[in-house]
DNA sequence: GCCGTTTTCGGCCCGACTGTTTTCAGTCG
């Protein structure tokens, strides 16, 4: 629709413009479902929704089809949309080239379009952080760079990379801009300016610099790490207070031309605006400002507090439904050590349910019992590492009546056991509620695990009515895993975040299936972070002792 | 078209870069 009104009359609309598109963005970032809120008649506690925008979408939902929507997109072709993926064409351009263009051209263009959305488009985390540290090196090796950082999304530690984003410090920007777009792996200069340049890299990623002198290098790193939404609700509450905020620092309204201030770091620029500190995995424009304001930001969790790891996967052969593990419990138990655990769980999958039958489950979950036991009597007898106990769990598949596919003879030799879903992804919204709920019924299992099943880039999440869920952990005592997998890390961020609000305590899961795998720890603590998580939401953080506590409830 | 610890009317973030431009429009973050 802002596209719209912008082919209309770009003046005239100007402020439909900027509507519609924060209103497109608030549905982006909806935690619910749009449909859902319309159902509950919330659609307009959606802000940037209003009364007009609301009765549009309501017609929609009702009829299927909006007839203002309608009028106003009568005369723009789909492909024009496509268009606009590609970086540089906006409306006005794409329907230059569509009425104008060559037609071969633009069928060219959006088979690119295409191939380019098969290969998904954002980065995970963990290759976007190598990818960005291979730069930053590249760049700290010039000697006119004092400092440089990584910024963006991947500061915030976001699930998916766009864009990567890097600041440098310096007194000589046109040495490090003209370095930069040298480096050796680059396809295209995308852009090279004065203060900022773009480059391609194999594979399709972008990275940005971005350049300012040290003594504003602190307004740099608050303007690049965004988000852009946190920045606009930011220049908002500036200007309210006569101030304008940029990059450069910050200004007066009366005179914009006299800067009255720069920063060297971060905190002083928000202290200034008379705001508290804000974490980077906060910066999304989801409440920190107003928290920031009254000093109600959470105290968020950190690393170094966490005391477990409660999803890993051994080579001990249970004959399992999936994938076993690649490492031994004792190889696993001495990862632990060095992470400086506490306490950690063997979750290997269920025995196949195919291969055996009850009594041969059982007789395979005795011998994992067995073992753990051995283990844990030779870990009271020889302190070594920090690690004190393990714990025999399982993670087992939630079949689609939500009944468990170990009998209860097995279950009874379990300590608890996670549940998950492997199969049948696409049950209606009810039926998987009451699937999931099903499951977590039995008294043996404290923990969802990876509870949307979604896998990122290749997977959309399962259906599931939240609220429903959450009530029934809060009551019953179960938990939900933030699953540390960087393809996964689910739960995701904005539902980590409606947990914390209702105290639903959360696990930390690495689903690892190599020793190696356990480091992925720290990608569950961002999302915990980003989820505004404090220790206290997160079962890992408690001691062995209290963990053994929490077990014991129901 | 949305929104409110100065406002239910009168505002609406800020600057960079490209290309075609000789003062600006389009696009982006």
């Amino acid at each position: 629709m802002a596209a719209s009104y912008q082919l209309r009359d770009k003046d005239k609309y100007k402020f439909q413009i900027i509507a519609y598109e924060r209103a497109a963005d608030a549905v982006e970032h909806a935690s619910s479902e749009l449909k859902d809120l319309w159902d509950d008649g919330k659609l307009e506690d959606v802000p940037g929704i209003g009364p007009s925008i609301a009765e549009h979408l309501g017609e929609l939902f009702k009829t299927g089809r909006s007839k203002h929507f309608d009028s106003l997109m009568k005369d723009i072709p789909t492909d024009a949309f496509k268009l606009m993926e590609l970086p540089g064409i906006g409306i006005k351009t794409a329907m230059k080239m569509i009425k104008e263009g060559n037609p071969k051209e633009v069928r060219g263009k959006l088979k690119e379009i295409a191939e380019k959305e098969k290969k998904g488009k954002r980065h995970l985390l963990p290759y976007a952080a190598m990818v960005a540290h291979e730069v930053m090196e590249y760049l700290s090796e010039n000697p006119a760079t004092v400092h440089v950082d990584p910024l963006g999304s991947l500061r915030r530690q976001a699930s998916t990379i766009g864009d990567i984003d890097i600041a440098v410090a310096t007194n000589d920007p046109v040495a490090v801009i003209d370095y930069f777009t040298k480096y050796p792996k680059s396809q295209k200069i995308i852009e090279k300016g004065e203060h900022t340049a773009s480059i391609l890299l194999p594979g399709g990623i972008q990275v940005d610099l971005m350049i300012q002198p040290i003594e504003s290098y602190g307004s740099l790193l608050q303007h690049f790490t965004g988000s852009k939404h946190h920045n606009i609700a930011l220049r908002e509450l500036a200007l309210k207070k006569g101030l304008s905020l940029s990059e450069y620092g910050i200004k007066t309204i009366k005179n914009l031309k006299i800067k009255i201030k720069n920063f060297e770091d971060e905190k002083s620029f928000y202290n200034y605006l008379g705001l508290d500190y804000i974490e980077p995995e906060l910066r999304e424009d989801t409440g920190e400002i107003e928290s920031a304001k009254e000093h109600k930001l959470p105290n968020l969790v950190e690393l170094g507090e966490v005391k477990s790891d409660l999803q890993i996967h051994s080579s001990f052969d249970i004959e399992t439904s999936h994938d076993l593990g690649e490492s031994s419990m004792e190889e696993i138990i001495k990862k632990a050590n060095e992470l400086g655990y506490e306490y950690i769980a063997f979750t290997e999958h269920n025995p196949s349910q195919k291969g055996h039958n009850d009594s041969q489950t059982v007789e395979i979950l005795k011998r994992k019992r067995e073992n753990i036991d051995e283990i844990n009597y030779s870990l009271k007898n020889r302190h070594v590492g920090s690690i004190q106990k393990v714990f025999n769990s399982l993670e087992i598949d939630i079949l689609s009546d939500g009944s468990l596919p170990v009998p209860e003879q097995g279950l009874e030799l379990l300590d608890f056991a996670l549940v998950s879903i492997h199969s049948n992804f696409n049950l209606e919204k009810d039926l998987m509620t009451k699937r999931v709920l099903t499951a977590l019924t039995h008294p043996k299992v404290r923990i969802f695990a990876h509870p949307t099943a979604r896998k990122l880039n290749e997977r959309e999440g399962v259906e599931l009515n939240w609220p429903e869920i959450f009530d029934f952990c809060l009551k019953n005592n179960k938990w939900i895993e933030i699953n540390c997998d960087p393809m996964r890390l689910d739960l995701p961020d904005n539902l980590v975040r409606e947990a914390v609000k209702l105290g639903v305590k959360m696990t930390f899961g690495t689903d690892a299936h190599h020793k190696d795998g356990m480091n992925n720890i720290t990608f569950g603590v961002s999302v915990a972070r980003r989820g505004w998580c404090g220790a206290r939401d997160i079962i890992n953080t408690r001691s062995l002792k209290d963990f053994e506590l929490l077990l014991k409830q129901f």
